[in-house]
DNA sequence: ACAGTAGTTCGATGACCACCGTACCATAAG
DNA sequence: CTTATGGTACGGTGGTCATCGAACTACTGT
């Protein structure tokens, strides 16, 4: 039985919404390196990924600060997924937001 | 008009050559806000400005400090102009390295 | 129940950062 | 030369940040 999930709200996580993102919040957790790799990486699969499927130089707590940053930023969504923990890009929040920002930095 | 400026002109400031700028680097000097200001303002006015006309809430030293974080991640180009000094944005450039980061930022 | 896996929380540490005030330097104007 | 202006250098302060390891929680599968 696995079926039950299905409650919509209960955030779990501070997620914060489309119009409350901030420029330079986004900005910021951009500028880090491992955060970086995350959101490319996060670009690159449409598939939600579990944090600990990245390739990052750094320790377990470290990584889930990275997300937690990116997450607050409102860069990624993350919901629960057994002991997971599965992450995706906001794509189009970002667009609606701040049209063209995460292409230019994803092509870059 | 962007040809030669390698020359013995003495440097007098460090300013990145266009392909050594970093994202990094740069989105990180636009995550803060008084650096942000300047940056729009300076996208406002084609013409040079200097360094004491800008509209911040900062002293004279940070706001040193904050023109020589944009100058040193290739955001502006400054240039001594008798005693003030003059800053331009450095658009073609950044289009060049990072195509249509600087619109999304200015834009948002 | 038990062990394993995935991620979090906590406290600490060293690095960096934004900011200030004062003193200093360079050019321009009287 | 002297003074005023515009900006820099220095030293310091409090705050934030990335990082770690160790202990802890939560869920899964046997």
């Amino acid at each position: 039985m696995v079926g039950m999930e299905q409650v919509p709200v209960a955030p779990e996580f501070t997620h914060p919404a489309v119009e409350e993102i901030e420029l330079a919040a986004v900005l910021h957790a951009l500028s880090d390196p491992q955060r970086l790799r995350i959101v490319r990486e996060l670009a690159a699969n449409a598939e939600p990924l579990a944090c600990g499927s990245f390739a990052l130089d750094v320790g377990k707590s470290t990584r889930t600060h990275h997300f937690r940053v990116l997450r607050e930023a409102g860069l990624i969504e993350q919901r629960r997924d057994g002991t997971r923990k599965l992450s995706v890009l906001r794509r189009e929040d970002l667009d609606t937001r701040f049209p063209g920002l995460l292409d230019a930095v994803l092509s870059a």
